[in-house]
DNA sequence: GTAATAAGTGTATTTAATACACTTATTGTC
DNA sequence: GACAATAAGTGTATTAAATACACTTATTAC
C-alpha cells in the first residue's frame, strides 16, 4: 500500500493486564524488562504485534507465553498513544486485560521478560511508559464491569465456596460486603449451582461448594 | 526506530462517530467516498492520522473540517483491526464517537468526502468497510453511557426545554419515558436550572427555559 | 369565546437496597 | 467426650428508588 510520507506511520504495540486475586488481593502481573527502553524496569507484559497477528491474537500470545493460559476472559481497553509514551517515536499501544483464576496460571520466564510476578494493584512501584496509567485504567474499567456483568467467573475455579467468591468482590470493589446480602443477591441471580461437595479441611465447618452454571459472559441488571 | 520485518507494520486510521438528534431520532454523520476503496460508498468520516498527530487531534481535526465544531465531547471508542478489513491490508482504525447539538454543527463537504448528510441510526444504509459495526458499537456505548453520566448535554443547545431534554432522551435509548417521572429525576439531579425566559411560538402553552449548571463531563448514579 | 396544543404537576404502589446478630457444623485440644 | 475455636449459614424489617397513572393550565389561532 502506498502512502506518502506526510502522514504518521505509527508503530503498533499490544500491552496486557493480566488480573488474578491472589491472598484476598487483586493483582497484575508485571515483568521486568530485559531490553531498552526502560531496561530493568518493571512493565505490563506486551511486544509488537507479528505478521499475521491481530491485536487480540497477539494479547492472547503473550497470555499462553507469559501466563500459560488461553481461553481466559480478554476484553480490549483502550489504545495509548500519547505523543511520548515511548521514547522511541510514535508508538500506539492496543491495550487489553484478562481475567484468570491464580490457580490456573503458571508464571514462565522469557528472554525478553524477566522475573515475572503479580503485583497488588494497590501498591505497585513505578512502571516503565505510561503503564501504570494504563492498569489505573484497567482497574476502574474491571470494577464498573463486575456491576453489572458475571464476569467474575473468570477469576474463580471451576468450584469455590459463597465466601471465596465474596472475597473476590471485595478484593476488586475494594470494600466489605454484608455477608447475608451478599450470599442472598447471588443466589437469586442463579448463576451458580451447588457442586453437592464440601470443603474440607481446617478447624471449622465445612462449606458447600459451588460452580457456575455458565462460564459464558453475561449482562447482569445490577450486582451489588 | 529500527523494527525487523517479521513485525506487523499496520497503516493507522482514525474513524468519528458525529452523533446528533434531529426531528426526534439519533443520527450519525455519513459521507459519500470520493477515492477508492468503495468509491461511492457511504462511510464514516475518517482519514490517516498525519505527522505530529494523535489520535484525538486527527478525530478533532475530522470533526471541525467535516461538521465545523470543536470543544465537542469526543470519547475513544474501540480499535477495529480485522485482517480483512480493508482490502488494501492491515489498517488499524481508532475509532472515537462525538456528541454536538444539531444547531451548532455545519456540515461541510471536502475533496475526499461527498454528500456529507446525517442518517438515523435505525436506517442506515450499507456502509463501506466495518463501518456499520462501528456505528452499532457506539450506539450501544452512547446508549449505555446516557445512563449514568450528564452526557446528554452534549447533544442539546444551551438552552432548551425539559420537553426537548426527553426528547433527546427517548431517541437514545429508543423508548418512550414517562413524562412526570422524567421531569421530576431530572429536577431532583441537580443538573440543570432554569434560564428565566420562556419558550416563544406556536398555538400552545410557552415552556419553561432550562440550562446545564455545568457542561462538564459527570458520573451519575442512575439516571432512568 | 372557543378549539387546539403542549406544558405542567403529585401520589400511591412496587421493587430493590440496606442494615443488622445469632445458630450451626466441624476440628483440635485437654 | 466436653469445650474452645473457627468460619458457615440463615431472615426480617427498614429505607430508598423506580414505576404507574390523569387531569389542569397557559397560550395562540380562528
Amino acid at each position: 500500500m502506498t502512502k506518502p510520507t506526510r502522514f504518521l506511520d505509527p508503530t503498533v504495540t499490544v500491552d496486557v493486564v493480566i488480573f488474578t486475586v491472589e491472598d484476598g488481593a487483586l493483582k497484575a502481573l508485571i515483568i521486568k524488562r530485559a531490553r531498552e527502553p526502560f531496561q530493568g524496569s518493571p512493565a505490563l507484559p506486551g511486544g509488537f504485534i507479528r505478521r499475521g497477528e491481530t491485536s487480540v491474537t497477539a494479547a492472547e500470545r503473550i497470555l499462553a507465553d507469559k501466563a500459560g493460559v488461553k481461553d481466559v476472559y480478554l476484553e480490549q481497553l483502550y489504545t495509548f498513544d500519547e505523543p511520548h509514551r515511548d521514547p522511541r517515536g510514535p508508538v500506539f499501544s492496543v491495550t487489553y486485560f484478562a481475567l484468570a483464576p491464580r490457580d490456573e496460571i503458571r508464571i514462565a520466564e522469557t528472554a525478553e521478560t524477566q522475573k515475572p510476578r503479580f503485583s497488588p494493584v494497590s501498591a505497585l512501584p513505578k512502571l516503565a511508559f505510561d503503564h501504570n496509567n494504563i492498569i489505573g485504567y484497567a482497574v476502574e474499567r474491571l470494577r464498573s464491569k463486575l456491576e453489572y456483568t458475571n464476569a467474575a467467573y473468570s477469576l474463580l475455579p471451576k468450584s469455590f465456596t459463597l465466601t471465596e467468591l465474596q472475597k473476590i468482590y471485595e478484593a476488586i470493589v475494594n470494600r466489605d460486603l454484608d455477608k447475608r446480602n451478599f450470599r442472598k443477591k447471588f443466589k437469586e441471580l442463579g448463576l451458580i449451582e451447588p457442586t453437592g461437595s464440601k470443603s474440607k479441611g481446617g478447624r471449622r465447618r465445612p462449606a458447600e461448594l459451588y460452580r457456575f452454571k455458565s462460564r459464558k459472559p453475561r449482562m447482569l441488571k445490577k450486582f451489588f
